[in-house]
DNA sequence: TATGAATGAGTGTTCATTCAT
DNA sequence: CATGAATGAACACTCATTCAT
């Protein structure tokens, strides 16, 4: 491989075993991971790996942490920003399906909960700067469009998680059944019809 | 270890090992799960978990197969012999943070995202056998109650999805976070609103 | 290898899995000490190393404490039960020649002085064990003999010192150059010229 | 670091590495001693010890050569000039404590002492350049004090190899138990009372 | 049947050495 | 000459599996 003398080279070298190490871990949970098959992946020899990262621990904590947080700062501003309920809502079925099938998301996610026991702190890490940063943002949104009108609900918080819950269905599904059948989710046609459930559900009632 | 010479006791054995064995593949992982630990959890020697599973591999499957296929055949029946789509839906909500929070079923869910692709074929089958079923029962049952005039919906494989979703999102919340953490989901409000909700986002259109 | 079951046969496996230690340890130094190399001399597979030792260094220090510690409970009872400092010393001035050539003190002690740094509690440990109580007994054997008469010196812990530094040399000696060359030291000469010129030297002027 | 452009700075640098080398071999002994390791003591990266040196191994033959060689020749002519037995141990006595503390040559010998068995060939070179010459010369000395009538022996070698023995202990014990204690021992009064004891061990008796 | 001592293939990590810059 | 990123052989340690007792 060739030198990687300058710094901006060495990022992306880095990066190159971020993204190795993130397909090597998806694929084969924490312990199964070799990093013979990172170095593989990443085009590199066993020993770089230990230039970059002090351990196959570091590595994988350094993955979680490059790939995760930048999401939820993306989507945590995109609902703040909201401009009415059903703006957003619309936005985000639209955006959901992309954050499914193109980001690595779903990945971290799968790793995670494999591994969720190996590494507790880092589970809680995730589930307090995302999960609980998404949910509470989510729940906000919930509350503005009550506070509207534009919709109704007693349960806030429950709602979000609602709103959630078909994130997570269609990301598990993505990881765990896709790669191995052909059939795929309709992604748009799911979020479509939750989307529109969702606009019936929180509809307020007429007087 | 007493002698396990009747059937019966030859099967309580086998019991045993599977409920250790559940236990340990789901904190650990299959590669990181150690046949040793299971043998402890069991109370029993390394050796004689070979006395009944052929390797570490068979006593997986073996535990993927006993836990699964009993629950789906209840779930399956449970909605064939509705009686009407909301007392079916009402019942649902109130059977289903049990499944979540007291059955197996999470933490073989759990197992099956971590080692998915160490196990294409488990995950093929538990997908046609688990999840398929449950899904077409689930979509029968929309169907019936979309005939009987009950609800109104376009998109009956869709519906029966979101009905799902949260059960997934919960039993990956239990297992994932709330081993690491004392705040516990509140299923039965979490059901609760999602049963309301459904109840009003599928009811038919006043003409 | 066949198995050890009763504790007698453990024992005895521990035994030969210290006895290839020392040897391996002694040849090689610490570091180079390869556990392949001690299972392959000790008859046993590498696995079976780490049955009776927690890891590499557990054995290390194994070996030091118990080839040690008994050495010298053995040579202070020989000095403190003294009937005289000339028919002691003529008792070491043979002793002293076959723990040289016989033990595996001079072992031990070439390999702490070349692990020296990477084991400094161990060192400290067998000065204060073995060198220490050494040379205190060593010391009051020299005051009694100056108090009975028999000899003379203002400095008996020097005088103590000097008389193991030959043992020191020759332990030496033994281990660095003769395992390496045929002309082996004649130690009984050596021991009883000492013997001789530490009578003279010490020997109670005229009046 | 800057270039060394004349043949001055290249052997400066030589020199840097050597005194770095031997600090590292000393403190951890050869196989443990990392070139990273001796490359940052010298201040220098770690591509240039191989500009020097053609490999580990030939960089810890050069400082072996590069230490011992010369204290042997300046012993040598010390005692072939010897005027008088008496004097030349007076003078022993005064310079030894010196050699011990001062030289580099108790740090030299433990290395060769730990790693002996890896370098037999540097053993024996060095017993034969350095150990043997040096008896000899003692040897010689005694021999020519028992000419001289001023000292009696049978047994001239031994005597010269008891001469010797408190250099090798009070060299081990500075280099092994003085770097991990705060004792030092008292060289001045070891070699005083050593002398003291060689004069009246080896005073002719009186007719 | 049950045990647990023994095995050895497999993996994370280190480090002497090389060579592009 | 000097650097330090890259390499890969080597080694400590683990653990599924076997089998003598």
């Amino acid at each position: 491989m060739k030198r990687a003398n300058s710094e901006a080279a060495k990022d992306l070298r880095r990066e190159q075993i971020i993204h190795a190490g993130l397909d090597e871990f998806f694929e084969r949970g924490f312990s199964s991971a070799k990093m013979d098959n990172i170095a593989r992946r990443a085009g590199v020899s066993k020993g770089t790996l230990y230039l970059y990262f002090a351990s196959k621990e570091a590595l994988f904590l350094d993955i979680i942490k490059a790939v995760a947080i930048p999401r939820v700062e993306m989507m945590e501003s995109m609902m703040v920003q909201s401009s009415g309920f059903f703006s957003t809502l619309n936005m985000l079925s639209q955006q959901l399906p992309l954050l499914v099938r193109q980001s690595s998301v779903p990945k971290v996610a799968k790793v995670l909960i494999g591994d969720a026991f190996a590494f507790p702190a880092v589970v809680r890490e995730y589930r307090q700067q995302v999960i609980e940063r998404g949910h509470r943002a989510l729940t906000i949104m919930v509350r503005k469009g009550c506070e509207a009108g534009e919709i109704h609900t007693e349960d806030a918080e429950n709602v979000a998680r609602l709103m959630i819950a078909p994130v997570i269905f269609s990301a598990i599904w993505t990881v765990v059944f896709e790669p191995h059948d052909d059939e795929a989710l309709d992604l748009q046609a799911l979020f479509q019809c939750h989307q529109q459930m969702l606009m019936k559900a929180l509809r307020p009632e007429a007087p």
